[in-house]
DNA sequence: ACCGACATGTAAGCTGTTACATGATTCC
DNA sequence: GGAATCATGTAACAGCTTACATGTCGGT
């Protein structure tokens, strides 16, 4: 899954602009990438170079200037075949556990702070999820991969709750 | 959390070379880093600079010329810290859910190729996960952190594959 | 008139990866 | 003698981030 994939994955039910693009990476919790436009317009131009969406400008509308991109043939045909590609396996990061595996010995009110601070941060994470029924004119098929989806990160989100107040209860007996 | 807090982590315990750092950065599902030359001699390269850490030569053993670093005063005092500052929230990527929300429909045999080997490149990550008691000379706390941390990505891993199975009983549905 | 959102792009620098280069020791 | 592991480092490149630079449009 690279940049590119995921910006012919973006293109493949409407037209976006780059800004779009943007947008998209930004507020979505399925790219890790930051959305920040360099990345962004080159992987976009090297789309279009090895021909895979087209641009078409707008400037006769109200409103700036503006590329809208769409897939070609071609980009249909990539898109369709990096669905079919194999898998990456999920990537974990979670330096929290880093930090605490590595680090020297808490008292247990340092504990408690730090745990506070994390559940915040998990629980902050979790409400950028989007709700349930986020687009209304789908197929059953994208109906029910969606909802899948958001499951499985909403469930991610729930497990590492849950983990925390397991680590409150487990350090209550090590704290004495 | 940079490599170079990693790093410190690693000193915490016992003396290590470049080399150990780097088996260890391989080895370890905690570290999302490569763990190559490059990266940690440069991140050990400052450390040093900085007077975190310092190497004592061995060269009259026995064995190829050898630095162990140690953490300094400031090395540990830096490492206090870091393990009481703010935590970061985890970072979940999962190209997989963005490979079947962005990309076209699957036919169900399709589906079941592609969920049978992600089945397994989740299943093959779990495995790779270290046993319960790894360290065996600890104190009742780190062992007690060396446990939930385990668990922690143990669930996560166990929560995949259960989510993997949801979806092909989902999809039944849709496929009629 | 100003501010925030929309819109496109570039420059500089930092981070990370792959590959290269060298050499010692251990085991077969 | 050859291969695997231990051990340290460099070079070239790819990827990512922050910041800069420019301009439009709509609302207040």
């Amino acid at each position: 899954m690279t940049i590119q994939h995921a910006l012919l994955g973006l293109l493949r039910t409407q037209p976006l602009s780059g800004y779009d693009m943007k947008k998209a990476m930004l507020r979505s919790p399925l790219f890790h990438w930051s959305g920040n436009n360099n990345q962004i317009y080159r992987a976009r131009a090297e789309l279009e170079a090895r021909g895979l969406v087209e641009a078409r400008i707008h400037p006769g509308d109200a409103g700036p200037i503006k590329k809208l991109y769409t897939l070609t043939e071609g980009g249909l045909a990539e898109l369709h075949r990096l669905t079919r590609s194999f898998p990456d396996a999920p990537e974990l990061r979670k330096p929290f556990l880093a930090q605490l595996m590595l680090g020297d010995a808490l008292t247990q009110p340092e504990m408690e702070a730090l745990l506070e601070q994390y559940r915040g941060e998990v629980y902050g994470a979790s409400l950028l999820l989007p709700g349930d029924a986020f687009a209304p004119d789908v197929t059953p098929y994208e109906a029910a991969i969606q909802a899948l989806v958001i499951d499985n990160l909403r469930q991610c989100y729930q497990a590492e709750l849950a983990w925390i107040e397991r680590v409150r209860e487990e350090m209550k007996n090590v704290y004495l």
